[in-house]
DNA sequence: GAAATTGTGTTGTTTTTACAACATTTTGAG
DNA sequence: CTCAAAATGTTGTAAAAACAACACAATTTC
């Protein structure tokens, strides 16, 4: 089957058998797409169609307000999906923006086939859904995670309260994160120069260093 | 059945019979407790056993984090729950508070129960968790709004952009919202005058009015 | 209904942030 | 490898927000 080898990769689908997936395929009308860097693979305000599932590749979430001014929500990598919350709320369009970050493949998944209940006695139907829900239990999970940051009362404590979490995640006091000094700026709604200023005055302070993409926090 | 009347009344177990509620309360071993206002409901860190519904009365979840800080995540009424996402992640403890914020009475639902599904045949199981996962997907859509506020610039378009939402939601420009000054300041995460002035300066400028909890947007 | 507590608006001060402009470094495409 | 584009760090300035202190209003409690 057409990407199959990709597919198997994923975390939802890791299990399933070529044959499975040729039912599943059908039953949830499933298309493949292409896209190259920087094209926009699902634009705001377009109607849902489909649940979006990256297969190779990598992509960005982002929302532009009615100011017009856009901010990250967040980035996906192979095996994250997009626009479930879209497709399992009764909404008719999508509320933000995917742009392909790099070259890739996606998978579209049907919204309503995935809504109502296989007449086709199509048993990996359910596990998807089930896959999908907590999905969206985790994805709910790193929204508060976010939320709690931007809670957060001044800049330096934004990014020590994000790099801790990457820290902790990774389980090591060294780690890389996603994002480059303009994205994460980004990322926190905070300014890319005041940014920098106070990652600069935490490394002159000794809390933290880092080096491109990669960061280590130092214990008192 | 005891409490059985106010359970009616919530969106979940509107349509449950007294007979289904009977099964279904031993199935998820359904307990049911009483609150005091300003009593601690779930204390923050405390291990996951419960999902709760408040079933009369309200409640506010807040989270207090490393520094001391607390901040209001957001107010419960009648018919909603508290802990899902933990209750369905494998979390171990309670990542927030809950707070009667008035007298009331909660139910609570076994999480292991919620989440095996039912040796006793018992059909209202699925609905309920269906349900669960519903609310999932709302809270889901709520946290990124609230996102979406929190990453505005300043405290003039976060309020603008609250306010729009409550309009939104009331379907009305003139509507009421479920925080007093001081609680809107915590949910916006900004200071407490600082919003004050802010609202006294859009009056000024004729954008909306207001009265304690009630608010009028107006246009052009 | 009186007293105590909590909420609200206002003001002035201090701190933090955004903004803008720039030099330098890094990245990426061809 | 070369050149253009993008990212980064720095600085000074202007704007915004936090903070603190206060008087008064509203609400709660007994």
């Amino acid at each position: 089957m057409e990407n199959f080898s990709e597919i198997k990769k994923t975390k939802i689908f890791a299990e399933i058998s070529e044959f499975d997936m040729q039912a599943l395929s059908f039953c949830l009308k499933i298309k493949f797409r292409n896209y190259n860097k920087n094209d926009t693979i699902i634009a705001q305000g377009q109607p849902v169609e489909d649940v979006v599932m990256i297969l190779k590749g990598g992509a960005k979430i982002e929302n532009i307000d009615s100011l017009g001014d856009i901010s990250l929500i967040t980035k996906l990598k192979a095996g994250d999906v997009f626009g479930i919350e879209n497709g399992f709320m009764g909404e008719t369009t999508y509320k933000d923006t995917l742009t392909a970050t790099e070259n890739c493949l996606v998978m579209l998944m049907n919204r309503h086939r995935l809504l109502t209940p296989c007449q086709n006695k199509c048993k990996r139907h359910d596990i998807v859904v089930r896959h999908l829900v907590q999905m969206v239990i985790e994805r709910n999970y790193e929204l508060t995670e976010k939320l709690k940051l931007l809670s957060k009362k001044n800049i330096k404590e934004k990014v020590l309260a994000y790099l801790q979490a990457q820290s902790k995640r990774a389980g090591s006091l060294y780690f890389d994160i996603p994002y480059n000094k303009t994205e994460l700026a980004n990322y926190l709604s905070v300014d890319r120069s005041a940014l920098s200023t106070t990652l600069s005055r935490l490394r002159e302070e000794g809390l933290i260093d880092f080096d491109k993409k990669h960061y280590h926090i130092k214990k008192g």
